[in-house]
DNA sequence: ACCTTTGTTGACCATTTGGTCAAACCATAT
DNA sequence: ATATGGTTTGACCAAATGGTCAACAAAGGT
C-alpha cells in the first residue's frame, strides 16, 4: 500500500514536522535529519532535496485534505446527522495535519495551487448536495458558498490560532482543552440551525 | 504623534510587506533594504538587527490588533448595529495587516505572547457587553466564548486562506471579490441571529 | 571656511546552510 | 573468502546571508 520504505517514512514524519514548525524557509534539513535520526548525508541520499522534500510533504497534505473535504458519500443517512458527523471528522483531522505552512506557502506562491487545480474539486459534492435539498425544500434557500465557507473557517481558524484564543479566553489549559472537544458539536449546531432557519429573520 | 523619521516610516512598510509574506526566517535584508530604496548598510544603521526589526514589526500589529478588537464603546447604539459595525471593520483590518505570518511566528515562539499578556484583555469588553444583554434577556443565553471565537474565525479565515477558496469555489476574480464584499454582512447576518435565536432548535 | 553631527554606502567578514563525494560499512549471493 | 550492490557518514564546498566598518557625503551651526 504505502510503497514507502521504513527510513523514508521516517524522514517524511520527520520532515513534516519541521517544516510546520518552521515553513520551508525557516526548516533546516540539520534538524530534519536529527529528528529522523540519520545523518545530514543520508537525508540527501534518500531525498535528492530540500525542494524535493518539500513538495512530497506538500502534495501529501493537500492530497489528504482534498480527499477528506470531497467525502460525502450520499447514503441515505439524515443530513444533519452527516453534517455533524463530518464537521468532527474534519475537526479531528485539522489537529493532526497543520495547514498554517500550507496556507503561509500558498500565499507566498500561489503557483502551488495551480498544478493541483485538475484533481480537485472538493466543493462540489458538499454543495451539489445541499443544493439539491434545498431544491427540495429540505432546508432554507442560502448561498452554499456562504455556508461551505463558514464551515471552514469555524473548523480551521481555532486550531490555526489557539494559542491566541486560549490567552484572549483567559482560560487555563484544562478549560480550554474542554472548551475544544464540546466545540466541533457547537459548529454543528449553528450551521445546522442556519440550513434550517436561514441565516437571518424571515421578513 | 508618529514619532517616526520619513526613512523610519518607509522602512517599516518595507519590512512589513517582506514579512508578511515571507515570514521571519524567510524574509531577507536585501529584500526590505531594496523595497525601501536604500542600502542594506542604512537599513542597518536605522534599525541595529533583523530580530529588532522583527520585534517592531510583530508588536506595531499585535498593539493595531488588540486596540481595534477590544475597541467596544458603551453608547447607546443598538447592539445589532454595533455589531455589524465591528464585524465590517474587523474585517477591513484583516484585508490591510495580515494576521498570517504573526500567527506562524506566535505558533513557531509561543513567548511572544507570553511578554504583551499584561496588556490585553481584548475579549472583556465584547464579551462583558454581550452577557449583559444576556443577563436582561436581550440575547439568547448562549456561550459568549463561542461567539466571540466565531467572530473571529469567520472573519479571519476567508482572507488567511482566499487562495484556496477562490480555488475550491472556481469563482474568477470579479465574482470572488464580489462574493467578498458581501460577506461581511452575512457574517452579522449570521452572528445577530445566532444572539437573537440562539444556536439550535429550542426543545 | 571649518567643524560637528547625521546619514549613506561599497567592500568585507563570519557563520550558516543546502548539497556533494569518496571512503567505509554491511548484507547477501557466488 | 570475495565480489556486489545498496546504505551511511564525516569531511568538505560554494553560495547566501546577517552584520560591521571605514570612508565619504550632506546639512547645519559657529
Amino acid at each position: 500500500m504505502s510503497n514507502l520504505t521504513e527510513p523514508e517514512k521516517k524522514i517524511l514524519d520527520a520532515a513534516r514536522k519541521v517544516f510546520e514548525i518552521n515553513g520551508y524557509a525557516g526548516a533546516r534539513m540539520q534538524e530534519i535529519a536529527d529528528e529522523a535520526e540519520i545523518s545530514k548525508a543520508s537525508l540527501h541520499y534518500y531525498f535528492r532535496s530540500k525542494e524535493n522534500l518539500f513538495e512530497r510533504i506538500f502534495d501529501e497534505t493537500m492530497t489528504d485534505f482534498m480527499q477528506l473535504v470531497s467525502t460525502w458519500n450520499d447514503d441515505s443517512e439524515d443530513w444533519e446527522a452527516k453534517l455533524r458527523r463530518f464537521i468532527c471528522e474534519f475537526f479531528s483531522f485539522l489537529k493532526t495535519k497543520s495547514l498554517l505552512f500550507i496556507i503561509g506557502e500558498i500565499n507566498r506562491n500561489p503557483d502551488l495551487l495551480l498544478s493541483r487545480r485538475k484533481k480537485s474539486k472538493p466543493k462540489a459534492k458538499f454543495i451539489e448536495y445541499f443544493e439539491r435539498l434545498q431544491a427540495n425544500g429540505k432546508v432554507e434557500p442560502v448561498n452554499m458558498y456562504v455556508i461551505y465557507i463558514f464551515m471552514h473557517s469555524l473548523c480551521s481558524y481555532p486550531i490555526l490560532n489557539s494559542r491566541m484564543f486560549q490567552m484572549t479566553t483567559g482560560l487555563n489549559n484544562h478549560d480550554f482543552e474542554q472548551f475544544m472537544k464540546e466545540y466541533p458539536d457547537q459548529v454543528a449546531d449553528l450551521l445546522i440551525f442556519s440550513l434550517k432557519r436561514g441565516l437571518k429573520e424571515t421578513r
